[in-house]
DNA sequence: GAGGTTTGTAAACGATGTTTGAAAAGTAAA
DNA sequence: TTTACTTTTCAAACATCGTTTACAAACCTC
C-alpha cells in the first residue's frame, strides 16, 4: 500500500551510513586524517561509491560537519544574562559544537570550507545579534561579540588551554562573560 | 685570510634560498597548498634536496613560519593602555604575524604544529603577562587576554570579518580594548 | 691525487583523492 | 517472463603528493 515516494531514493541508507561514519570520524580525527577509504570502510562500502553519492571528500565534510545551528542556539534567550550563559555554554563539557569548529577551523585552508565557516559565523552568530542589540555601534558590538566568543572557543578547541578547561567556571563568568554582556548591553 | 668557519657551511646558501621560497609561500597560500615541488621550484633547485636539508615538509614549515617572536612583541611596553596598543597593532595594516597565526592555526592538523601553536602561546603571550599582572586570579586573567586577543586576530585572520576590517581603529578600541585592559589592570 | 664525506639528481615508492569502465541489481513496459 | 533502460556497485587505474633510494658529482682532507 503505497510506499511513500520511493521515487529515486533507492541509496538513501547508504547516503544514511556513509553520513554517519564520516560524521564520526571527522569529529574524532578531523578532515585531514580521514580518509575516503576510512569512511568508506567504517560504513561497510566501496570507496567509489562514496564519492559517487557526494562528489568529493570536501563536499562530504561540508554535508556533515555544519556548526551553525549549535551557534544559533548558543545565542538563543533574552540579551540579559547572555554573556554569562554563552561562556557557561562553552566552557564545560566541550560541547559537540566545539569539535566541529575545531575541524572546520582546521579544514578551512579549502576555499569553500572557509566560506562555509565565514557564513556560520555571519549568518548565525552575527546577524541574530545585530537586530536585538539596542545600543550606538551595534553592528560593531555583535561582530566584536563574535569575535571575543570565538577566542574562548579557540583556546578550547584549536590550541588547547588546559589551565582555562579546568579553572572555575564562575571565575570565568566574571572576567570574561561580563565582558562579552557589557558588549550586548550598553556599558 | 681566513674564510670565517666554513665548516659545513657549504650549503648554507642553498638553504637560506629555500627558506626564503618556503617562508613566501607558506605564507601566500598556507601549508597545504603549498607542495615541495613548489618551494624547490621557487628556489630552483631539486625537489630531494629540500627534504635532505629540512627532512620534511613540516619541519621545514616549523623552522620558517614562527609566530612567537610577533606575539612576544605585542605585548612589550607598559601595561597601562596595553589594551589599545594591542588592538592598535592587530587591526590595522594585517601585520605580518596575522598570515602566519593563520597558516598555523590551519595547519595545526598535524600535531607537531598544533604543538608549536601552542607552545607559542604559551610562551610569548600568556607566560610573560602573568608574571606582570598584579591582581588576583593573574593566571585566569593572562590566560583570558590570550583568549579574547586571539579572538580578534581569529576574526581577521582565518575567517575574514570584512566588517571588522573596515571599522573605525577607534571604535574597535573603546570597545574591544578596553576590555582587554579590564582583564589586564583589575576592573 | 686518493679516499671519504657532503651535496645534487633522477627515478621510484606508497598513500591519497578521484575517475573510469564494466558488471550487477533494480525498474518498467511488452 | 522477456526486453530495454536506469541506477548502483565494484575493481582497477590515474594523477598528485610527500618521501625514499641509489647513484653520480663536487668538495674537502691528508
Amino acid at each position: 500500500m503505497a510506499v511513500v515516494r520511493a521515487k529515486h531514493d533507492r541509496s538513501e541508507p547508504v547516503r544514511e551510513a556513509i553520513r554517519l561514519s564520516a560524521t564520526k570520524l571527522f569529529e574524532e580525527n578531523g578532515f585531514e586524517a580521514t580518509g575516503i577509504r576510512d569512511i568508506a570502510r567504517e560504513a561497510a562500502v566501496n570507496p567509489a561509491i562514496v564519492l559517487r553519492h557526494f562528489g568529493s571528500k570536501e563536499n562530504l565534510f561540508l554535508e556533515t560537519m555544519d556548526s551553525s545551528s549549535a551557534m544559533r542556539s548558543i545565542i538563543e534567550g533574552p540579551l540579559e544574562g547572555l554573556g554569562a550563559r554563552v561562556v557557561g555554554l562553552i566552557v564545560p563539557g566541550r560541547q559537540k559544537g566545539l569539535e566541529i569548529l575545531g575541524a572546520t577551523v582546521r579544514a578551512s585552508s579549502k576555499p569553500d570550507i572557509r566560506r562555509r565557516l565565514h557564513e556560520s559565523i555571519a549568518a548565525s552568530l552575527i546577524e541574530p545579534l545585530i537586530d536585538r542589540i539596542d545600543a550606538p555601534d551595534g553592528e560593531l558590538r555583535a561582530h566584536l561579540f563574535a569575535a571575543q566568543l570565538l577566542g574562548l572557543m579557540t583556546a578550547f578547541a584549536v590550541y588547547d588551554d588546559e589551565y582555562l578547561l579546568e579553572a572555575p567556571l564562575d571565575g570565568i563568568i566574571a572576567l570574561y562573560g561580563d565582558s562579552l554582556q557589557a558588549l550586548v548591553t550598553g556599558n
